[in-house]
DNA sequence: ACAATATTCAAGTAATGACTTGAATATATA
DNA sequence: TATATATTCAAGTCATTACTTGAATATTGT
């Protein structure tokens, strides 16, 4: 699932969900390659559980989904205390003296 | 960065150095890999500016840096809607339909 | 039934990444 | 000064991944 989102054209993918569902010919109107490239990165994404599909007719319809991305905020989130203002003037200090 | 916390060890890394401040070596221990095999991963966490080094004789001190995990954090609160209950509620009552 | 559309499946290729080994560099210690 | 220790650099290997093309499947419209 940290893979899934390592790839920058996902990324882009799960923003363009996050706005709506979407077939996977809309998506693919947004990337360079082909629309199976397109097509096996929302696989990946499904995988992860970063995305949810329906079918409709003969649409494929994803979606972001919603707990799967809580994991990495609350991974980062662990980390939180790393971004005070107060370790920041530590950190400038620790690297005057490398 | 994305790519560099997609790697479990070098996740794994962070975590050891979210504890406090530590030289390669003693990284090392925690992993079955070369030490080696270990510097170029802390390498690739610095570059992303995951953690900071500072040297302090022959020992290479690594400590995990504050600002850049906040990027991940904020990016994956922009999908904090999507994990909320009510939304769990819908995302189940769509799926039935797949 | 047939053609067009939407999507996935499967196989191949080229690039990237993780890890190894061996050498190079820098510092500390005897 | 010579040796051991800590780390990085460099090159090679093997596995994984991103992307392509061509075929298969499913659905809709004529």
């Amino acid at each position: 699932m940290f893979h899934a989102i390592a790839d920058p054209n996902r990324r882009a993918m799960l923003d363009l969900l996050l706005e709506k569902e979407r077939p996977v010919q809309e998506i693919a109107e947004h990337f360079d390659f082909t629309f199976q490239g397109v097509s096996q990165h929302l696989g990946v994404l499904a995988d992860a559980g970063l995305v949810r599909r329906r079918k409709e007719g003969r649409y494929r319809y994803y979606r972001a989904s919603s707990s799967a991305l809580k994991e990495v905020y609350d991974w980062a989130g662990r980390y939180r205390r790393f971004w005070t203002e107060s370790l920041e003037r530590l950190e400038a200090y620790l690297d005057e003296r490398e």
